[in-house]
DNA sequence: GTAAATTTAATTGTGCACAATCTAATTTAC
DNA sequence: GTAAATTAGATTGTGCACAATTAAATTTAC
């Protein structure tokens, strides 16, 4: 009961729009949540990785967050601006920029801090079906990022 | 063997940014087969729509995509200036814009056959893993989309 | 020790996304 | 039948994504 040959070009059956579509309407769910910190989702999970490691350069940021140098730079400016980050270049390897946390980027944490609980919540998703597709979506993360290298 | 309420705001705990990176990803490894068609994965997504019912509205075809008209109107006009689709007014109802392929846009269904089978190849993962997946994203998808409604 | 290769960011240009606003056509309510 | 509400696209402005190129610092190979 799988799908034919003939049914692989139908939208229905496309692996990456499910994914691509389900990125953009759970992003929606953020909105509310990240508009109330002023930032948007990319910005967000640049402060998580932040939050965790409070600095970090933009070649790691940009390994961690599967982004490159053209998306992240123009971020992390307004993010500057924004007075949620320094950026400075490091004194050993002047070819390194490292970012970090400003006091006010800092504090966002607590703001943030019930925001995974809430969509969640409002979700209504099992932790159970999350925990599963969390580790079957990094496992293809892994595998395709391994492919494209 | 759950996440811990503290650890919820890591990036590895992180559902959305698993999907997100994933999207992208995999984009890369269309890109190749798209280049070679001279579309992106955005205009693929419309031709496969185009390619399954010939024709269709704007409205559809964002309904279907789950685009609005800010993104698809320029999308669509350089599908156009690309000589792949036409776009016309609707005579019944002049709000309408229909969108119908061009011989052109018809054509490259012959070219982009085989995309769907060499990537599912080249990606090396079992067809059981692809539909189980599918089938829970496209679960998780139509739930969220009701959520945002 | 210096030229070549590598590494790290920044820049540039194109193409989505999407909120907010606007315009025009059509429906509806009365 | 006409004013008000609704609907369908288009437009505008901001913010990613990412390929390709550039610039500068550091490593390496000789």
């Amino acid at each position: 009961m799988g799908v034919q040959m003939n049914d692989l070009l139908k939208l229905d059956n496309q692996l990456c729009f499910a994914i691509y579509a389900c990125y953009r309407e759970i992003s929606k769910m953020y909105r509310p949540f990240l508009d109330e910190l002023g930032i948007t989702y990319p910005q967000y999970l640049a402060l998580l990785v932040l939050w965790e490691q409070k600095k970090c350069s933009v070649k790691e940021l940009g390994e961690r967050l599967y982004l490159d140098s053209g998306t992240l730079t123009p971020m992390l400016k307004r993010m500057e601006a924004a007075q949620l980050i320094k950026r400075n270049r490091c004194m050993d390897d002047e070819r390194k920029v490292i970012v970090h946390l400003t006091k006010q980027g800092e504090l966002l944490k607590e703001k943030a801090k019930c925001i995974p609980e809430a969509l969640l919540r409002n979700s209504g998703i099992h932790q159970e079906d999350f925990l599963h597709l969390l580790k079957q979506l990094k496992r293809l993360l892994r595998h395709v990022h391994d492919l494209n290298k």
